[in-house]
DNA sequence: GAGCACTGC
């Protein structure tokens, strides 16, 4: 350690306390080079940060062995089987293609469309792909026109209210928020200005004032009939809640002054002079077809301190549209910490905050929970890089020698500190300090832990019950996840009964999501999960990280709601010094294919420009890796412009891989498993995690699967057997399900029907109908959907002598995640699998598959190449990845077959029409022969060599 | 052998 010590010292002498470690902060930012989530340019010499103990390990184990170019190589000489056709079903075939279907259909693929008949579609899409904002923008009508009648209704009505008791008593309660203060301040600044940045801490009333405000002032003013206020959420359940609480305050239900819309549920307010609470997503869908906002007079964006990606997305293309629509007004409001951000992205608009009311909290820090724990860590063994450990008592030395100085803690708090061990998540002093609030405190109320995820959630919830020091008498001990049961549930709002104490362990749900009044105690772990993604290796990854001090100040707040507080965050003061301001925006850590899409849609032109206005702009090897899947998936041209394919996946709200394959399920004729599929994979799975139950759940949802090696078709029979049974609620029970997230999923399909309908695929909305499923009882053809949606996420299964790996197309090894149903299966007949998530945490993992053979990924893959001889036969190859050994005969066939398919898609994705699959178009007998193929090769007309040709090249 | 949280006329 003294070696450390000596380190130390090199800050400037006049630097005192906080300044010590602000001045640490940034040193050690500059050392990183101002951006610690990214590797050097040189990302082969340093180790991706993300990789620990075996995982680090195999990493250079497969540095050392072989280069990307090499890996690739090899694969690319990989032979993964054989694709064997019958005579029988050659000659089939042969029949099918000679006879002469399409052989006068032109083949050019003109770009101007010129080709395409005359349709809606083909007017939409060259409206869209010709167009730019700034023309549409340009014939904005700008004034709203008043109705002097209305007006006179909305100000008796107004007056009228006046009387009401209910409105008094509430307008009594409102006057003492902070907001009502500034009312006259606020409203005079929104006149004078069109944007202005309002900032608050929650309990000042901004998200349920400020629309009313302005709203009433309309009215007051006789021009009511001129109003009419957008207010975005980032949350469905807050549009919801916000709304009725409006409402409520205007002693009126909603549908008056007063509405909501989310996404598949709505309740609109009268068509002017009132305030709608929509969420962020709705806006922009809006927007899509009426980017000026026709009629609004005022857009409020709330919360948008969140960076969430939506609204940084909205706040951009806002920005362009109030250059044109001058009479808009545009109210962005925010907490207080960074606000000014906001102000100087919109050209230093004006900025007023209003100071928030929320009852005092006292803080406390790690060294103060040591202190009245007495805890020890014990035994410190290094499990830190030297640097890691240089790192930590850099800034944890001056920290504690000022400590020491002070003489506040003892010797043992001091020692604690130093020790490395101090800086993860520690359930045994969460249980400590839990045993110190519930004995040594005198004050009551509900304590609310905030841990990072399931795994710590279950842990101590065992510590607890396993203790016997929490007996059931006298706590509630309440789990709460997402994807736990508890989250539904109403029990937990509930306040204790007397002489009992609710104790809840929470992930980040309970910050921002799920609101506990009750709560007097806080226990901040410090710590939150968060995904990121890394461009330089094309991953995803879900790991822990420090808080942010918002996150943090988001979580005291959590103690404060209804009376004063206590929060103990269990990180030092040091630490604290340390912490960023705020998260990373979200669109900094994610793929952007979806935003992509939008933007086409909003004629945003080329995306590095728009991208460029963005407050964060994500890096350009982002944007390119993202450009590049659209481009894979075909939904962009070269020159960046939406296909008809694209265009449609635009249009339709869901990942474009989802919306890819619902229109293959339309194509082929088994629309309704294909939508359950897309619909789960685009909201969530409606599995839940059963504290206590995990094994059981895992059984019988691994029961669901029925041999189908397939997470896809396991999601599409629990909502199939949810809307079959005659019991939802046992049915829901015995397999773990959630039925508001079933429920969700049905109402989502229903609404992808809407969109099919809409662009011409299908002839009415029921999504079970018998004319869209003629082969929905043929899983292979559904498998076969579903990959096609999901190409390119392609892995593949190598068995060696002693057990299977699990590997990526760039040799990378994967493994399934243990909730996938894959994980529990020993034998596959086929080695490839499609997947749509793929995440990297304690591993790299594939979440949810599919088994696939090799005609689908032959028949649906890119770069189709059937040109290489071998001995008696030809090499087909897929993406320059994935190889298959075949006969002459057969590679011809299956060219050919290839590009009568791929000549009608595109056909069909142009003059979009529906396939009757009962009657015998002239396009039935090819989809047939494909039909038949795929179908073949999951009964067992498959080479078993596959597996055993791995290993030769 | 393990699952932060959101969102879409």
């Amino acid at each position: 350690m003294s070696d450390k010590r000596g380190k130390r010292g090199d800050h400037p002498k006049h630097l005192k306390g906080r300044d010590i470690g602000e001045y640490y902060k940034n040193k050690r930012r500059k050392d990183d080079g101002e951006r610690p989530h990214r590797r050097s340019e040189d990302g082969h010499k340093k180790r991706p940060k993300d990789l620990k103990g075996k995982a680090l390990g195999m990493y250079y184990r497969d540095k050392k062995h072989m280069s990307r170019e090499e890996r690739k190589e090899i694969t690319r000489k990989n032979i993964m089987g054989t694709i064997l056709l019958s005579e029988r079903r050659k000659e089939e075939i042969q029949r099918i293609l000679e006879s002469n279907i399409f052989e006068n259909k032109s083949k050019e693929k003109a770009t101007d469309y010129s080709h395409v008949e005359d349709s809606v579609f083909k007017r939409d899409f060259l409206r869209i792909i010709r167009g730019n904002i700034n023309d549409i923008l340009d014939e904005a009508s700008s004034e709203l026109i008043p109705d002097h009648r209305l007006d006179e209704m909305l100000y008796s009505f107004n007056q009228n209210k006046a009387d009401d008791f209910q409105y008094k008593l509430l307008l009594k309660k409102r006057k003492k928020l902070p907001s009502f203060e500034k009312r006259v301040e606020l409203l005079e600044l929104i006149e004078k200005n069109q944007v202005v940045v309002i900032s608050g801490e929650t309990g000042c009333g901004k998200t349920t004032q400020v629309a009313q405000f302005i709203l009433d002032d309309y009215i007051d003013k006789r021009k009511g009939s001129t109003c009419k206020i957008i207010c975005t959420q980032p949350r469905r359940i807050s549009a919801i809640s916000v709304a009725e609480r409006v409402a409520e305050e205007r002693s009126e239900t909603l549908g008056g002054s007063v509405g909501y819309q989310i996404r598949l549920e709505k309740k609109l307010p009268r068509e002017r002079g009132s305030i709608c609470f929509c969420t962020t997503g709705v806006v922009l869908k809006q927007m899509e077809s009426d980017p000026c906002l026709t009629g609004v007079s005022h857009l409020i964006l709330d919360e948008i301190h969140e960076r969430d990606v939506l609204s940084d997305f909205l706040m951009t293309i806002i920005k362009k549209v109030i250059t044109k629509r001058k009479d808009l007004k545009l109210i962005l409001m925010s907490a207080t910490l960074n606000s000014e951000a906001f102000s100087k992205y919109y050209d230093n608009c004006p900025h007023i905050n209003i100071p928030g009311f929320t009852y005092p909290v006292e803080e406390y820090y790690l060294e103060d929970v040591i202190e009245k724990t007495r805890f020890d860590f014990g035994n410190e063994y290094r499990r830190y890089s030297d640097r890691q450990n240089r790192d930590f008592s850099d800034f944890i030395e001056p920290h504690v020698r000022l400590l020491e100085k002070e003489k506040k803690y003892s010797r043992n708090t001091c020692i604690q500190l130093r020790k490395a061990e101090s800086e993860k998540v520690n359930l045994d002093l969460i249980f400590e300090l839990l045993l110190y609030i519930c004995h040594k405190e005198s004050r009551k109320g509900a304590i609310l832990v905030f841990v990072t995820g399931f795994a710590e959630i279950s842990n101590l919830n065992t510590l607890l019950e396993k203790s016997g020091k929490f007996p059931s008498y006298k706590y509630h001990i309440y789990p709460l996840h997402s994807q736990m049961p508890t989250a539904e549930q109403k029990q937990i709002f509930m306040p204790a009964s007397d002489g009992t104490r609710k104790i809840i362990i929470s992930t980040n749900i309970a910050e921002t999501s799920i609101t506990i009044d009750d709560v007097v105690f806080v226990i901040d772990c410090g710590k939150i999960k968060m995904t990121n993604y890394i461009p330089e290796t094309n991953s995803q990854t879900l790991l822990p990280e420090w808080v942010s001090l918002a996150n943090a100040n988001q979580r005291r707040g959590r103690a404060g709601r209804v009376q004063a507080g206590v929060c103990y965050h269990l990180f030092s003061r040091a630490r604290k010094m340390l912490l960023d301001q705020y998260q990373k925006p979200e669109i900094l850590r994610k793929r952007l294919e979806d935003v992509i899409l939008v933007a086409k849609m909003l004629q945003l032109g080329k995306i590095k420009d728009f991208f460029g206005k963005l407050m964060n702009p994500p890096t350009e090897e982002c944007t390119y890796i993202s450009l590049d899947l659209l481009h894979k998936l075909n939904a962009l041209d070269k020159d960046e412009n939406l296909t008809p394919l694209g265009f449609h996946l635009a249009k339709l709200p869901m990942a474009p891989q989802m919306g890819k394959m619902i229109l293959f399920g339309a194509i082929f004729g088994c629309l309704n498993p294909v939508l359950s599929v897309a619909a789960s994979l685009d909201f969530k799975d409606a599995f839940q995690l059963p504290l206590g139950k995990e094994k059981l759940a895992e059984q019988k949802k691994f029961e669901l699967s029925n041999g189908w090696k397939s997470d896809h078709l396991v999601l599409f029979r629990a909502l199939e057997m949810f809307q079959t049974t005659y019991n939802q609620r046992q049915f829901c029970r015995d397999y773990f399900l959630s039925s508001s997230t079933l429920k969700m999923l049905i109402d989502m399909k229903k609404q992808f029907m809407g969109y099919l309908h809409e662009m011409n695929f299908v002839t009415s909305l029921d999504p079970a109908a018998k004319e869209f499923n003629v082969n929905s009882d043929n899983f292979s053809l559904v498998k076969a959907c579903i990959c096609a949606g999901l190409y390119p996420n392609v892995c593949f299964y190598k068995r060696t002598k002693k057990r299977g790996l699990l590997r990526s197309l760039e040799y990378e090894k994967l493994e399934f995640h243990p909730k996938s149903v894959l994980s529990r299966e020993r034998d596959f007949e086929s080695p490839l699998f499609v997947y749509y998530l793929r995440m990297k945490s304690s591993s790299d993992f594939i979440h949810d598959g599919t088994m696939v053979y090799p005609l689908p990924l032959v028949f649906f893959g890119d770069q189709f190449d059937a040109s290489k001889q071998v001995n008696n036969g030809k090499v087909i190859t897929i993406n320059n990845a994935l190889s298959f050994r075949c006969g002459n005969s057969t590679a011809a066939i299956i060219g050919d077959l290839r590009d009568k398919l791929n000549w009608f898609l595109e056909h069909k994705i142009c003059h979009p029409g529906f396939i009757d699959w009962r009657k015998n178009g002239e396009e039935i007998p090819m989809l047939r022969a494909i039909m038949e193929l795929i179908t073949s090769e999951d009964l067992g007309d498959f080479d078993s060599d596959c597996f055993d040709d791995c290993d030769s090249s």
